[in-house]
This record gives C-alpha cells, structure tokens and sequence, in this order.
RNA sequence: GCGCAGGUGGUAGAGUGGUCAAUUACAAGAGACUGUAAAUCUCUCGCCUUCGGGCUACGGGGGUUCGAAUCCCUCCCUGCGCA
C-alpha cells in the first residue's frame, strides 16, 4: 500500500473538474484544495491554531530553506516536520527546485545564456568547478550542470550543492507526507532550446529522485513523490514532459514553471491529456483566485501559493470584489470588516479600521490578520469549488464568483 | 539686559560662496507581489510645464558678489548660561 494514494470522488462531464481524496499519513486532503505554503516550517505570521480554525487541509515547507536553516537534522531531531511545527495534518515539500530559478535565472536578465554545464569531480559535494565571479556577476546565486545545483547561501554567501539524491535525503528528514522531485523551474523567458534542454534533465533528474526514494524503503513506506512536469510556455515540450513523467510512477503529479496568464490554459491542456487519470495533480505556485479557476478546469486537484500570506503582509486583502490594499487612510473610518459576510477571525472580530491602523502602523498583527483572512478567503473559494463539483453546479459558482471578483 | 548656540522642505536632520529645488531618514501618496533571498521592493513627494524648461524658495528685511541656504548688517524668534 502506498503511503499516498487518491480516489476520485466526481468528474465533470463539461470540463476536466474533478473532486476527490488524498490520503496520507496524516490525514486526508479533500480535493480540489489550496495547500497553504509555510516556507520555513511556518506559514509566515499564522499560527497552526489559525490555519485548522479556518479549514487548511495541508502545509507545504520547502527544501532548500529548511536545509539552510535550521537545516534537516533539527527538523528530524524535532520528530520530523508534523511535530516540529506543531501541525497534525498532511505536509508537503517543496523539492528546493523553485530556488534554481528565483535564485539563479530569476525573472529577467541573460536567461540560457549562461548556466554553463559544470561538473563537479565524482559524487564529491564540493562544485569544484563553480565560479563563483560568474554567477555574481550575473546576480545569480545558482548555476545548473547536469548533475545538479550549486547555490550560494543568500543567508552568508557559503556554497551548497543540491542534486536529486540530496533533495530526497533532505526531504526524507524533513519527513512531509508528499514530497516533490527535484526539478529545474525554467524562466519562462527561456528559449525552446534551453526549456528543451532543462526539461530533458529535469527528466533525469526525476528518475533518479524515484530511485533514491524507491532506496529508502522506510522513508518511502511513509512518504509519496510527486514528479515535476516542466516545458515551460511550449507546448510541444509540456506534452513531451508529462509524457515522459506519467511513464514513471510517481504518487501525483507537480505542474511548474512559470505561466502568463495566456499560457496557463493551454500548458495544462496538453499536459493533464497525458498525465495519468488516477493520480492527483498539484499546480505549483498557482495562485491568485481566476488562475485557480481555471486550473480547477483543466484538471487540477491541489495548488499552493504565496499570495495570501505575502500580500497580507504588505496590506493588500482578497474580497469578494476583487483586492483592495488596506494601507490607504479612508479605510481608518470604515468600522465593517474588511470583506463583508466573512466569516474569517479577522473579519469576525476586527473592524477594518482598526486593521488598517495596524497596517498603516507597521503592527506586526496587522499583517497577521490580513494574511489570515487571505488564507481563509482562498482556502474556502476552493473548498467551495469543490462542494460545487460535488453537487454539480461548479460553472454556476465560477461564473456568480467571476462576475463580482474583479482581477 | 548681557553672553553663547541656533533658526533649512510635513518632521528629524545634512549642506556652510557656484556642480542646491537642496544628501539622507521618517512621515505621506501611488504601484508591484503567483512552488517566499519579501512584515519586501519600486515610484512620487515646493508650484507650474508643450517635460526643453519656467517660477518661488533655506526665519524677515537690506547688503557684498558675476553668483548666497552658505559672507556682512539689521530685525524677529528659540534654547542654554549669566544677571
């Protein structure tokens, strides 16, 4: 028996929708579902009382930063991931694969020109080869070879090297339910050659993160992997990703890399065609509430983002009519909550006036409170989805939301 | 009353003859944020503008100088000390 397995509960005749359950360890995750991003074994500024209170299903932590800090054997010390932060449900790590891009290729500038393939001497953890001038002086502080990553810690400038065994050996201590495959997140100003080219190796490197957990029987008595389909916006290379992914066997499946709006759609219609019917997907990343529309559409079971919390933090809140920044002063004399007909803590006791005080304060209990009505916002918008695929009207609930949010 | 120090943009506080509409910080205003290098970052912040520039400005007034926030005189105000 696997430690992850998924059961589909209903399909939608009209479109790829679907609802269903993922089991694991520690509990189930009804889906479609947004797992809540928590980083550093913390979703920044809620405490797990907050984040049960409202219905978040499940936490994904993330690999490079839990390594960097306060690196994976605390966290094994602590009794894993679960016990170290004190939150009972389903976990997920994210495999460190997002830091290749955002600390190496980042969102613009020399994309694919350099990222030299830099081979480290034998299975030797020091990148002898790596040059530490040329990612600098590119404002990278990762540099891919075909082995793996090299970073530079942005926390004091030391080296460390990811490859895909070391991601799972992290992963494995770190001890999340769902664990991801080490992937190369592309920019998504790449060329077709490089997307090609990365892809390629994001695909080996997908095998062998399979294989390095298949090793560990313990771990993977405990643990699911999900593999990570790439191709960044071509489609030719997104069907060839998740072909070549669906043919290993993985417990679900990750769709990354970057997307404009545009290409969403059509990325995941090629690739949920060739991903198996009977694993669940995850939309890495993704996002802001019409994105998880359509990844609902197009298939999609579970999602995660940073938005709700980071944009919490710096004043902006989701509400029904779409966001609203909560630092503008006319909001000191609105005694309604910040999104009427809440039923988030926030809103539930806090006018927003007062909330705006805070924000406009730099009270760290602002920030606090917006991210947990964020977090219940979007949380409940999929919970919601959900409930209306179940009960056969997720079109009518798309488009009553889509008519009053405005993006 | 005498002595000393000082009066600069919303605030604090640089500048002490030209490169000053005036460093910087904060406040204020606007924008960004999609697997978190983010409780962060960007822009605006005297008035007007055809964005080339124009105008009014560094307590008030007067003066020196080609040129003054910067030097001189004078007045007003503030703080400290002495009477």
């Amino acid at each position: 028996m696997r430690p992850v397995t998924f059961s589909i509960e209903k399909k939608l005749p009209q479109s790829r929708a679907r609802a269903g359950v993922i089991t694991t360890p520690h509990g189930v995750i009804e889906t479609p579902a947004f797992t809540v991003v928590g980083t550093k074994a913390t979703v920044k500024g809620v405490a797990p009382h907050f984040l049960k209170d409202m219905g978040v299903q499940a936490v994904l932590s993330n690999t490079y930063h839990l390594y960097l800090q306060p690196g994976e054997d605390v966290v094994a010390e602590a009794g894993g991931l679960h016990k170290f932060m004190r939150w009972e449900g389903p976990t997920l790590t994210d495999s460190g694969g997002f830091q290749v891009f955002s600390l190496g290729a980042g969102f613009e500038a020399g994309v694919g020109k350099f990222a030299p393939a830099v081979v480290p001497a034998e299975e030797d953890k020091t990148p002898v080869f790596y040059d530490k001038e040329l990612a600098t002086s590119h404002g990278k502080l990762a540099i891919v070879d075909e082995e793996g990553v090299t970073f530079t810690s942005h926390h004091d400038g030391t080296l460390h090297r990811f490859t895909a065994e070391r991601s799972m050996e992290i992963q494995h201590k770190i001890g999340a339910d769902i664990m991801f495959a080490f992937d190369e997140c592309t920019s998504p100003l790449a060329e077709h050659d490089y997307q090609k080219e990365a892809m390629a190796r994001t695909h080996r490197w997908a095998e062998r993160s399979l294989r390095a957990h298949r090793q560990n029987v313990a771990a993977s008595q405990k643990q699911g992997l999900y593999g990570v389909v790439q191709g960044g916006r071509y489609e030719d290379l997104r069907r060839e990703s998740a072909k070549a992914l669906a043919a290993m066997d993985f417990d679900g499946y990750g769709i990354g890399g970057s997307f404009s709006k545009e290409d969403l759609m059509k990325a995941l219609d090629v690739v949920v065609e060739e991903l198996p019917e009977e694993k669940p997907r995850h939309l890495l990343g993704i996002g802001e509430p019409e994105d998880i529309f359509i990844g609902v559409e197009k298939g999609m079971d579970t999602f995660d983002c940073v938005a709700p919390t980071r944009l919490g933090r710096n004043g902006t809140v989701y509400t029904k009519t779409g966001k609203t920044s909560l630092r503008y002063e006319a909001g000191l004399h609105d005694q309604g909550p910040i999104d009427p007909g809440c039923a988030c803590y926030a809103c539930t006791n806090f006018p927003k006036s007062y909330i705006t005080h805070l924000l406009r304060a730099g009270e760290y209990l602002g920030g606090m409170l917006a991210s947990i009505h964020n977090l219940h916002f979007i949380v409940n918008m999929v919970k919601d989805i959900r409930t209306s695929i179940l009960e056969d009207r997720f079109d009518e609930l798309k488009k009553d939301f889509l008519s009053m949010y405005s993006v």
